[in-house]
DNA sequence: TTTTTTCGTAATATAATTTGTTGCAGATGA
DNA sequence: TCATCTGCAACAAATTATATTACGAAAAAA
């Protein structure tokens, strides 16, 4: 089982967007922050801004979070980005017999109980909002002071 | 978020073996069943042996479960083929920055939320055995006739 | 003991997916 | 009008997963 790192830069994103409002968060400084590069961030910008999470203006490096920090959940920002969709999420071999009984049935046979997994994850990110991520990030920079 | 095949085909090699005993199931049989290759499965066959599920015969294609099905879950399938660290399962970017704020702190902010959803998955798949998943088997080709 | 069958494993090749790069059009505000 | 960014497409590179070939070793049957 393998994500993509989308998942992580994106909450990075907003984190960042949404911890430093007075400072200009363009592509760039976040391509450089996340160690990705900035057209995967614009990417990013997109599918958030897509999910009703960010807005973005061309000119001046003006990004907002358009929702709340306590109204933003960890399973948002999850599906905004990737497909929660059970087989993606867990992905099934394509080519199984059709004339062999399991071959014929694994695929149905396994989806409910991936759906259930995948619920599972849902239940457990949507615990988290983007509001105590980012008391907890704070708590960490008083720590290490 | 993406999985490899391997965990399905496995689930389907042990269903295989365990539901047809009398009948001579090999590397070549699997990967005609599950659309994969005999290589594949004699890996998969070397990861289940690794994880006390499975015991091979080089012979005479006498592969057995080794454990009652009622004691075999999902979880125990996924361990065997996969990974279960909660930074595997959910990748985290390697190279964030170490003078930013949010970069540095981000992946262990992150983490213990990571280790919830993976505990979730664990779970979700440790309720289910081995032997609900054959009486499911065996209820659709009822059902099919 | 010889033959047949099948697993075990390494080496290599192919395919799929993800990530990174370059380039430029189109917004936006100064 | 100019500088600054986002948006997006096209392409390149890198990583990962899957498939193939090959051959030695183990086990059982002839």
């Amino acid at each position: 089982m393998r994500v993509s790192t989308q998942f992580p830069i994106a909450v990075h994103i907003l984190l960042m967007i949404d911890s430093f409002p007075d400072l200009k968060i363009t592509s760039e400084v976040l391509a450089e922050s996340t160690g990705s590069n900035p057209v995967i961030i614009r990417g990013l910008f997109a599918k958030l801004k897509n999910a009703g999470l960010l807005e973005t203006k061309s000119g001046r490096g003006k990004t907002t979070v358009t929702r709340p920090a306590e109204e933003i959940t960890l399973w948002d920002i999850y599906t905004a980005v990737e497909s929660d969709a059970p087989d993606e999420l867990f992905k099934l071999h394509p080519n199984t017999s059709e004339t062999c009984v399991v071959g014929s049935n694994i695929h149905q046979l396994l989806m409910p109980h991936l759906e259930d997994a995948t619920a599972a994850i849902r239940a457990s990110f949507s615990k988290v909002t983007l509001a105590q991520l980012k008391q907890e990030l704070y708590a960490k920079i008083r720590k290490a002071k």
